[in-house]
This record gives C-alpha cells, sequence and structure tokens, in this order.
DNA sequence: GCGGATCAC
DNA sequence: TATGGTGATCCGC
C-alpha cells in the first residue's frame, strides 16, 4: 500500500512523520535469528541509505503500480452482487471439498536447512570468525549473514553498505562456491542414507521422503530427525534445522519454527494441521511473497492461512482458478507428497551487471561475453534452445525482456550474439547496467497440479538422477536434440558406466543419443545411413520426414532402455539393494518414454514406419 | 509466443 | 560509490 506518494505525503503529517514506515523491504519480515531486532531502528536506517537513490525510486515506481493493481482489485470487488458472491461460494466450496479430497496423510516428508550455511561454512574454515558478526558477500549484496550479524538486522539479500551501517563492525567474507559445493556434497552423502531419492532444493536445503525409513527401522519421524542433524554435524560441522510433516509444503514452514539448530514435528493427523495452519501466517508459506502477500491484505483482509478459506467466494471469484486451488490449499494446508519428479532444465541463462553505460561498443562487448559463456555452458550440458531471451536493466532499474524464437535450434556463440545483437541493437540507445542471455529450451504444454499449482516454490531437481516426462517428446525435429546432455547424464546416472553396472550396452546407449543428438540438431546422419536408412532396423525415411524420423529414433532409444533395464535388472535383483529405489525412477521414466512411440494413445508398431514412405500424409 | 512480474534461494 | 545471479512460473495480451 504506502506508496512513494503516500510516503511523501505522510512526510509532513502534523502526527509526526515516519516516511521509512512506509518503504517496502523485505528486510524486516520475521526470520530466523531476528527476535528482538529494532526493527524501527533497520527499517529507518535501510530507508536513509536507500532515499533518492535510482534504485530506490524505481522501488517507489513498482509500489506504485502495485497500489494501481489493488485499487483495479477493490473496483472488482465492489462490483460483485450477493448473487456472485453466493455463487462463487458455491463453487469456492466444492473446489474446497475436491482439494479435500486429495488430502495425503500416509507420506512423512523432512525438510533440512543448513543454518546460515555460507557463513558457517566460511567460519569453519576460519575459525577466527567465530562470535563475531559476519556476512558472507559484498558491499553490494550479502548472501548470508551469520546469527551474531541478524542481532543488527543485517540479512540476506541487503547491500553491503547498508548492513555495515547498521553494524559497522561487520566482517564481511566474498563468496565461495567451491567451498560450499564440497559442504554441500557433504550434506547430501547424510541426506542419501535417508532417502536416496531425496530432492535437492539449493546447496543448502533439500526434501527427504522418510516413511520407509521410519517404517522399516521402526522408529519415529522425530528420532530420524535427530539422528539425520546429529549426523549432519559430526559429519560436517555444520547444524541444521528440520522440520517433519504430511507434505513437503507444510515440513518447509516447519523446519523454520527452531531454526537454528532445532526442529519441529507436525504429525500426520487432519486436525494436527488444521490447527497448525490456522494462525500461521500466510507470507510463511512459500510461493506468498511480499507481493502477494502485501495484495491479499490489502484487499481482503487476509493474514493468516485460515482466512483463505474464509473469503474463498471472493478469492474464486477474483483470480484464476490455478491461483485460487493454491490458496485454497494454503487454507487447508495441503502440499505435494509425491516422489520426487525429476525435471530437466527448462532454460539457460547468465547475466552480469556492471556500471551503467550508454558505450555502445562496451555494451556489445558484455554482450559477446555473455555469449560466450553461455554457449560454453550449454556445450557442455549439450544443449540447444531455439528461444532467446534478452534481458536488460536500464541504470534507472527497469527492467526490459525482448525474445526471439528462432527456426532452428542453436548454441553457438555465434549464433547467440548474432540474434541478441539484433535484440540489443534495437534497444539502443540506453543506458544499461546489466545484460542477461537466456535460451530456452523446449516449449511443452504442463498440465497444472491442484495441490501446489505453480505457485509454490519448488524444488530445483538434482539433475541426472532420472528421466523427466516431458521435452523430450516435445514437438520438432530438435526436441531431443535440446536435451541431449540431460538425457545422456540421466541415463548415465540411471545406468552408470563405472561400478557393477558398467556394460558395454550402456555405452552402446549413449552411441545412440549421440546418434540422436547428430541426427536431430546438426542434421547430420549418423543413424540414418545415407540420409535415408536408419542404422538399426534399416528401415527407409527421407530427410523430409522430420517428425517421423524422430519418433522412430524414440522408438529405438524406448526399446534400447527398456532392454537395458531388464538386462540389468537381471543382474542385480540378487544382491541389489538399493535397485528398487533407483529404479522406480526408470521405471517411470521408460514408460513414460515409451509414450513417445503413441499417438493418441495407440501403440505404433514399428512396422507403421515402412508404412510412412508411402504415405506421408498419414492420419494423425 | 512475448513482455512484465513474482518468487525462491 | 554502492541494491546479485539463476531458474521457474503466471497473467494478460
Amino acid at each position: 500500500m504506502a506508496t512513494a506518494t503516500a510516503t511523501e505525503g505522510t512526510e509532513t503529517n502534523d502526527d509526526g512523520a515516519r516516511p521509512w514506515q512506509s518503504y517496502h523491504t523485505v528486510y524486516t519480515t520475521a526470520k530466523a535469528g531476528m527476535d528482538g531486532v529494532d526493527k524501527e531502528k533497520v527499517q529507518r536506517t535501510v530507508y536513509e541509505m536507500s532515499k533518492g537513490s535510482k534504485y530506490f525510486q524505481n522501488e517507489e515506481r513498482k509500489d506504485a503500480f502495485i497500489t494501481q493493481k489493488i485499487d483495479k482489485i477493490r473496483t472488482q470487488c465492489d462490483k460483485l452482487t450477493q448473487a456472485d458472491l453466493s455463487h462463487f461460494q458455491k463453487v469456492a466450496d466444492r473446489r474446497i471439498l475436491e482439494l479435500e479430497a486429495l488430502r495425503d496423510l500416509s507420506r512423512i516428508w523432512l525438510h533440512v536447512d543448513m543454518d546460515a550455511f555460507y557463513a558457517a561454512v566460511e567460519t569453519l574454515s576460519n575459525p577466527t570468525l567465530k562470535g563475531k558478526p559476519m556476512a558472507v558477500g559484498s558491499m553490494s549484496m550479502i548472501s548470508t549473514a551469520n546469527y551474531e550479524a541478524r542481532k543488527f538486522g543485517v540479512r540476506a539479500a541487503m547491500p553491503g553498505f547498508i548492513a555495515r551501517k547498521l553494524c559497522p563492525e561487520l566482517i564481511f567474507v566474498p563468496t565461495d562456491f567451491k567451498k560450499y559445493t564440497h559442504y554441500s556434497d557433504l550434506t547430501r552423502t547424510v541426506f542419501r542414507r535417508y532417502d536416496p531419492n531425496f530432492m535437492a532444493a539449493s546447496l543448502d536445503e533439500a526434501y527427504l521422503d522418510i516413511t520407509e525409513v521410519c517404517k522399516r527401522r521402526n522408529i519415529k519421524s522425530e528420532e530420524i530427525a535427530e539422528e539425520l542433524r546429529t549426523s549432519v554435524y559430526e559429519e560436517t560441522g555444520l547444524t541444521c534445522s528440520a522440520g517433519v510433516a504430511p507434505n513437503r509444503l507444510l515440513a518447509k514452514v516447519c523446519s523454520d519454527i527452531n531454526k537454528p539448530n532445532g526442529q519441529y514435528v507436525l504429525p500426520n493427523d487432519r486436525m494436527a494441521v488444521m490447527t497448525f495452519i490456522s494462525s500461521l501466517p500466510i507470507r510463511k508459506i512459500g510461493g506468498i511473497g511480499k507481493v502477494t502477500e502485501h495484495i491479499l491484505k490489502a484487499v481482503f483482509g487476509i493474514n493468516t492461512c485460515e482466512q483463505m478459506l474464509e473469503k474463498a467466494s471472493y478469492l474464486c471469484a477474483l483470480f484464476s482458478q490455478s491461483t485460487a486451488d493454491f490458496f485454497f490449499s494454503v487454507g487447508l494446508g495441503l502440499g505435494k507428497t509425491d516422489s520426487p519428479e525429476v525435471r530437466f532444465r527448462k532454460s539457460i541463462s547468465n547475466e552480469r551487471t556492471f556500471s551503467a553505460t550508454e558505450d555502445e561498443v562496451l555494451l556489445y562487448k558484455k554482450l559477446a561475453e555473455l555469449a560466450e559463456m553461455l554457449s560454453t555452458d550449454m556445450q557442455k550440458e549439450g544443449l540447444c534452445g531455439r528461444t532467446l531471451t534478452l534481458k536488460l536493466k536500464t541504470s534507472s532499474f527497469e527492467v526490459r525482456t525482448r525474445a526471439m524464437t528462432l527456426r532452428k535450434y542453436i548454441s553457438s556463440r555465434e549464433d547467440i550474439l548474432k540474434h541478441a545483437s539484433e535484440l540489443l541493437k534495437a534497444e539502443l540507445p540506453l543506458s544499461v547496467r546489466l545484460i542477461e542471455t537466456d535460451v530456452s529450451i523446449g516449449s511443452c504444454q504442463r498440465s497444472r497440479d491442484p495441490v501446489d499449482g505453480n505457485h509454490s516454490s519448488d524444488v530445483n531437481c538434482q539433475s541426472g538422477t532420472g528421466w523427466s516426462s516431458e521435452e523430450i517428446q516435445t514437438s520438432g525435429n530438435n526436441a531431443s536434440c535440446s536435451n541431449y546432455g540431460q538425457v545422456k547424464e540421466a541415463v548415465e546416472s540411471t545406468f552408470p558406466i563405472q561400478g557393477q553396472f558398467e556394460d558395454t550396452s550402456t555405452l552402446n546407449l549413449s552411441n545412440l543419443l549421440e546418434d540422436e543428438r547428430l541426427n536431430s540438431c546438426e542434421d547430420k546422419t549418423m543413424l540414418w545411413l545415407n540420409d535415408y536408412k536408419c542404422s538399426l532396423c534399416g528401415i527407409e525415411l527421407p530427410p523430409s520426414f522430420v517428425e517421423d524420423r524422430l519418433e522412430h529414433s524414440d522408438f529405438h532409444l524406448a526399446e534400447k532402455l527398456q532392454k537395458e533395464e531388464s538386462r540389468i535388472h537381471q543382474r542385480t535383483s540378487v544382491s541389489g539393494q538399493s535397485w528398487d529405489q533407483k529404479n522406480r525412477i526408470t521405471r517411470e521414466s521408460i514408460s513414460k518414454k515409451q509414450k513417445l512411440s503413441q499417438k493418441e494413445g495407440s501403440y505404433r508398431p514399428i512396422d507403421y514406419f515402412f508404412l510412412l514412405k508411402s504415405n506421408k500424409n498419414r492420419p494423425s
């Protein structure tokens, strides 16, 4: 609400001017280790340090925009008649019942969150930092602050120069991701023992499905959490906090409750969940950020999760179905409970901030550097994409994005630079402080999950732990190309090249994928002999049968995967105890992969492809 | 498909 | 002096 205009309006008020109160930062929202902080003082300092800056002005502009949005929603709200409301109440009630019916209390999820991770790691490698206020980051931006620094109001995402004002003795330590990755790996070794399929959310957070381990060892989740945290400490020297709950959304909320170095268990009981959720501020829920909280509070007076249900008719009337579903789920304390589904990345990008400049030569030079790096990253992962997006942040902090979807998939430095330069050229002259290049990998329609929707903070799944259901089968001749690296990685992780799974067939599989990549991405002919005949089965498909050839490759891939699975399964079924775990995803992926050979639910036999030659315009 | 925006870490 | 980088998703066109 309090926008720039409101700020100026109150500055000269009789009842004392406190303009800083209306500057909406995220720095004072309740965070672990922030109890007892003089929030007013922090808020005032942040305001004083920011006031008048380009950044601040942009924040004001954004704030004004949100106010407009709120006004618009209010207007719509006022227009609702009693009849409308009773209608939407019915719709909402039914939807809430449907969602309630999906409640799953059969799984036990644990969310682990390392305490002040980067800062804790830095303190391990330099113990003289212990007990002193310290932040990882720079004068421009802080990544993490230790608990001593948090007492001063210093926290992540705060610029360092403001942090130093709040805490003059603050020690700054530059980020060192190699170090954090190393320690992250150590923690993951522990996580794996409790759930080999755990979902890494970031370097310092993970979700574990501990249902099985509780059952197998016949102990309570609470004990598992204690034990896991002890192990993490013993093996890394780092403390963490844990939350246990029937779903991931709640587990995440729970891990924050007794932070640092604590845990909280929410039992798998509907009443317990409803009680827990009833007074919980919506801002605690992953996916509800500063803006959403602001809007829901300003328009509907919603503060707690429970109120999401009380205002259900309004939410139903004024938001999209998927958004309303998400809000209702929050009110019901529902969240995802399914086993981790590994997803392929959808985009790859890089961006750099520099001191703002209008110098076009310089800007093109920056762009060239980004294109170079992006291309390298893409090739490292074997990715191609056909939608290129250029993002610019102007010296006034306004953000512009310009995108183009190309006919061909690209990954080379030259291609990226050529097209990105066209996009940049159209924007010049312009004073720019940040450039980002982004290539999106594929486009496919996702079905929405009614429970978490796409709203909740979802997990960046670990790469290479299985198959995704999507993307591989996306349209076009290059879909498989664009995912080649991820496919390969997934296969190699599912069928590791070393160790007990070593087998020449694995290499063949890699070759097949390689074939597919070359064939579809570069339009070369590894799989297609003389650019005409399939090297594996001899079927003849001319190059112009682009889609058919892709499907054909996919057919062989699926077939191959199936063979691999049965062979490896045979060999490991005797001794491989962890196989079931590994296989869980593999089986899914293969069945999904098989869908590549299906269209509209009907399976197509290999013979089908022989008919294609003479019937290009087949019924689809 | 595009562009603006939100969100998380 | 000075407010990040990467990835995902949603809404309204």
